[in-house]
DNA sequence: CTTTCTGCAAAAATTTTGCACGGAC
DNA sequence: GTCCGTGCAAAATTTTTGCAGAAAG
């Protein structure tokens, strides 16, 4: 099975085991959340789904995402200065890297980041328990394309 | 000098070389910038700008704070789920503690950081602009009022 | 004096909520 | 049949914008 089938199983598990009902519209917001690649805004999903739910409400994507949300299996992300955006596709913490340039996200491995934990854990004595590391600068393909 | 007298000297020069005028309620918004340590929200500025004038306009504060932000003396800190919060002491990025509870936000020092960045320069091919860390957790205060 | 800045109010943009109907189970 | 979920509209937020008058340089 693809890696997005199993991440719209899981969600649609997620689902049943809490007793929520599975309504085409919410079957349709989990299809979008694991498949997209490009970690969408409510306006991107809402928009997408008007192909085939010309009736659908924004307020159904922003009730839905809130409970997808509330079962761990989306990952949200605030950027200042432009709308929230979701990750479906890998729903637990990890870092990206955003091309200022074409917006693409792209998900590095980090060693170092059980390291870094270690090390906050002991200089601030928080009890740590997750994070947001976001590396912003230009992908290989626009550095090409700018000279 | 302080370090927040250094940072408003710093500010009102940057605002001069561009040849923007010194208002008061420009003024008050960058002393208030340069010595909040708790990382405030427009609103919070707001509020604390009427104690001194009255009549100011919310318009203002998102006015100034936009201009102060493209001259770079302040770090603009988006975050889903709240407004975007503002760091004028320390307008350069670096990574950020956030206590869940209190919403108290504190600046870690982290050596692994220049590491990891040169990690993820070899790992991604990416030209690394700037970076985005925080970590999410209960701080120690909270931590014992939860016992 | 000139140009920028401010306050006010309206307008956008974004997210939440109340309610009655409809559909999943 | 029973609830939960949806669509719609209104409300609550948050941020931006237009304009006329005020004030910095």
């Amino acid at each position: 099975m693809s890696e997005s089938g199993k991440r719209y199983k899981a969600m649609v598990d997620k689902l049943k085991e809490h007793n929520h009902k599975l309504t085409p519209q919410r079957l349709a917001i989990i299809k979008i959340l694991s498949q997209s690649e490009g970690h969408p805004s409510v306006e991107d999903i809402y928009r997408e789904l008007q192909r085939n739910f010309p009736g659908i409400s924004e307020a159904t994507v922003y009730r839905n995402i809130l409970l997808i949300k509330s079962l761990g299996e989306v990952l949200e992300l605030g950027f200042a200065g432009e709308g929230t955006r979701y990750d479906g596709r890998k729903p637990h913490p990890h870092p990206h890297i955003v091309c200022v340039t074409c917006r693409k996200i792209i998900d590095p491995d980090l060693e170092s980041l059980n390291q870094m934990t270690k090390e906050i854990t002991q200089e601030s004595g928080f009890e740590i328990l997750t994070y947001r590391l976001d590396f912003f600068g230009i992908c290989p393909e626009c550095c090409r394309k700018k000279e």
